[in-house]
DNA sequence: GTGAAAGCGCTAACAT
DNA sequence: ATGTTAGCGCTTTCAC
């Protein structure tokens, strides 16, 4: 930039102001900077404009796994939503892992992003989140809520969700009902709702347990299988599938459980929905091209990322108003992945 | 950091070297420094890091859309490269438009990233490109290549993989082919290659009509179809399959074009491979559980962007050798979507 | 082994 | 309208 003011005749203050379109600049003036610039090739340092001004007009984005559907459409909805105010993102993986999760927010904190998206690799343990509301930086929880943490949240309906999934199983007559996920528990099957990980699958598995238990069925919590990635999905749909008292239907917690299954009562010679009734969360490619169609609980998952970036650029922007917990409405997509038990 | 300085009694520069795990340091001062920025809760500013050294330790990646699971594969793969080498990845979305683009690359620019990584929205006007070179950042090109761009290139063998997967159809029979991309090109149909502004794209057609020709087909070009995007996958599948001299078979250049392909068929109530055979490239889930499974031309696409990645830090590191261009194989899964024409 | 000081490229008072 | 200057938080000579 001092090239530039050299080049042009001026001082780099007025550089800078012609340069950055700020402060009072004559028409003469900003010309011949801009020319200069352009003759010199000038390119704006973005980190020293941050080092001065603290504003580094970035967010960060803390995602489970951009392979995911889920999260790349979250991405992109923030995404798009972040672009059009002018904001670029820094994104990052944690693997569902906390540690992961931890390395990921230093850096981006590090960075100086002005604020930070994050789906909670743990609703429970919440260290990482604090990290980022001591060190100033606003902060919203996307899908997943976490306990104690003063921070917005945009999620979906999921307790009154996987009710309604439920239902239609156990009004189609099932009682040999699984619910599939692949979230970390310290038990194999459900215990307390309020120590699993992730908030998204704790309310799934409490509206799935109301259906059940609105159906009558005695300890459904016992139908809960948790842990699902230590097992594979796969291999856990078939023990379900082939035990002594094998599951008539079964509940996926995402649509890449609902894939294993899928491929796992295709691999038993199991026709759906004669043999297997299936229900997931997600409307995915797939489960609309898949012989039956599997019919699912929609998720507005654009929407979750892009709400949740307006929320946070709101607070970037000095929005002091008390945290807001934004629930998104899913809807049922009903296809042929259902029918009454065979036995 | 003078903070943490003054606390620990010594100059901003020894704590910067404790700190920073550099120069000489006695393990008393250490302890000391690395004590009181855990009392003070230090946060160490990358931005002010890079100011200093012009390191960044960080990696940029354009990608046509994020959304896109071979673009969200290869992202992930790039991204455990570089998290594994130390670096991060700020993801920008071109949404395959030269000025998103140019924009995107100017933001990464001026984030002074270390070097890029970009599935170029053309391969034909490179300005955007020479931006990069101009900037003396490295730059890698994945998925695509680029017409005389001095860049290092990691790409799949589309070419050939057109032709394999084209000569499937051929041998059984087929001679309605058409070859369906959502590129846009001056022309609505085949012109010349050379202009295509996806490079991989313009392999795939070279390999389409390679086959084509093979099988004796004359004037295989008026059987490639672009510019889906603007007339809608399904209006176009739609279209050439009701139309005067209806295809009997599809080659689609990916699984989305593939899926909006397999939908209009179904819409048609045209069974595959009975009524229509249709072939895609990338492997993606959908193309498993539909009924019939589709016949795709898998790509390594996880590779790609990982190798994309390890060349591009490879270049940061200072390897100055000419550019190189890789070139990863793509593999058959040979599943039922291919049968003899019905008529 | 440690400290002083300059400098990375920009912005933001403040002065003129 | 334009210039001067200090400073953002770090690294890096160069002394000591």
């Amino acid at each position: 930039m001092s090239d530039v003011a050299a080049a042009a005749g001026v001082s780099k203050a007025t550089a800078a102001r012609a340069l950055g379109d700020y402060g009072a600049v004559s028409d003469a003036v900003r010309d011949r900077v801009l020319g200069a610039a352009d003759r010199l090739g000038y390119r704006p340092n973005a980190l020293a404009k941050t080092m001065s001004t603290g504003r580094s007009n970035t967010l960060g984005i803390v995602v489970g796994d951009i392979e995911n559907p889920f999260f790349a459409q979250a991405t992109r909805g923030a995404a798009d939503v972040a672009a059009a105010a002018g904001f670029d993102l820094i994104l990052s993986n944690s693997d569902e892992d906390l540690e992961t999760e931890a390395k990921a927010i230093g850096v981006q904190l590090a960075k100086r992003v002005d604020g930070l998206l994050v789906a909670a690799a743990s609703s429970v343990e919440t260290q990482n989140l604090r990290t980022v509301i001591d060190a100033g930086r606003p902060l919203v929880l996307f899908d997943r809520t976490a306990q104690g943490v003063e921070a917005d949240s945009v999620i979906a309906a999921n307790r009154s969700g996987a009710r309604e999934l439920t239902s239609l199983l156990v009004d189609a007559g099932h009682r040999q009902i699984a619910f599939i996920s692949t979230t970390t528990h310290p038990a194999d099957a459900f215990a307390r709702t309020d120590v699993l990980p992730t908030s998204s699958v704790a309310e799934r598995v409490e509206g799935f347990l109301d259906a059940m238990t609105a159906g009558g069925i005695e300890h459904p919590e016992r139908h809960v299988h948790l842990n699902a990635r230590r097992e594979g999905v796969e291999r856990m749909a078939t023990r379900l599938l082939t035990g002594a008292d094998p599951v008539t239907a079964i509940v996926a917690s995402d649509s890449l459980i609902a894939l294993g299954v899928f491929r796992a009562a295709r691999e038993l010679g199991l026709q759906i929905p004669r043999d297997l009734s299936l229900v997931a969360f997600d409307d995915a490619d797939w489960t609309g091209v898949a012989t039956p169609g599997i019919t699912v609980m929609a998720q507005p998952i654009h929407e979750i990322g892009a709400e949740a970036a307006e929320l946070l650029i709101r607070r970037v922007r000095g929005d002091g108003r008390p945290p807001v917990t934004r629930v998104l409405k899913q809807h049922l997509i009903e296809r042929e992945s259902v029918a009454p038990p065979s036995r």
